[in-house]
DNA sequence: ATGCCCGGAACGTCCGGA
């Protein structure tokens, strides 16, 4: 099975990227970000067209996560739990041959310190315990998306210069590590634990892209009895380089 | 030290993004 995840920045604006991935990267699931429209407003059937069965959890204007898949998925839940009072809508999970999968859209949480920092971490802290609610479950899990965190400074091209960012700062890391020691498994890290310059995430401005100054913030973790299925993973990169993309590009990796 | 570039909402220009 083949899981991918995708910040598109406008599912809207990147439908016709989103149907060209589709086809060449045949993904099972593909877990999107940032659609940025409602539910209603999601191109439903252009992706149905294109073989894929579409659920949303969509917000107008901001924010907004979806599930696409080829097989049905089962038991579809919206929104992180601990979080019901949050009209942000950053969170939905689905099954799949048994493996609950999560697509995720992590709190930015800058300016830090501030009320968006300190969001930021109340959210992580949501998420650390769904982590130990699947794990103490012994569910098979796949949490992936956009995280807002470069786990350490191999994943960012100036850690100087970002080290006071809340995708950086030791508060952030701290709560992702958490999650990492409670067994997970950082798919692309794991099978790519030396590779400089991996990055996910190349802002528009300041010809970054270019300039090859990336963040690698996007994420799959797998649960342990999901990791010791990982077969393979990548970042497809060349996403980047075509005529008006997303500054984020899709992030995918492979279990048996 | 600040803004650069984008998308959404809206129609002038600001907010949010990372």
């Amino acid at each position: 099975m083949k899981i991918a995840t995708w910040n598109v920045n406008s599912v809207k604006v990147r439908l016709n990227h989103l149907l060209d991935y589709l086809k060449e990267a045949e993904p099972d699931v593909l877990l999107l970000q940032e659609i940025k429209c409602q539910d209603d407003g999601f191109p439903r059937l252009e992706v149905q067209a294109a073989g894929y069965h579409v659920e949303t959890h969509g917000q107008k204007s901001y924010n907004g996560v979806a599930i696409l898949s080829k097989k049905t998925p089962g038991n579809v839940t919206r929104g992180l739990p601990g979080m019901e009072a949050d009209p942000q809508a950053r969170y939905m999970e689905a099954t799949f041959d048994g493996i609950r999968i999560a697509t995720i859209y992590l709190p930015n949480g800058n300016p830090a310190p501030g009320e968006k920092f300190d969001y930021k971490l109340t959210w992580m802290r949501a998420l650390l315990g769904r982590v130990d609610a699947l794990l103490d479950a012994e569910t098979p899990f796949v949490l992936g998306g956009d995280y807002n965190l470069c786990p350490t400074s191999a994943d960012v091209f100036d850690p100087a210069g970002f080290a006071g960012d809340a995708l950086c700062l030791p508060q952030s890391r701290a709560l992702y590590r958490e999650m990492i020691w409670r067994g997970l498994t950082d798919s692309f890290r794991a099978l790519n634990p030396d590779l400089p310059e991996a990055y996910s995430y190349f802002d528009y401005q300041a010809g970054a892209w270019e300039k090859g100054h990336g963040l690698r913030i996007d994420h799959l973790l797998l649960s342990p009895q999901t990791a010791d299925r990982l077969l393979d993973s990548g970042i497809d990169k060349q996403m980047r380089a075509r005529e008006k993309p997303s500054d984020h590009v899709p992030v995918w990796c492979t279990i048996s």
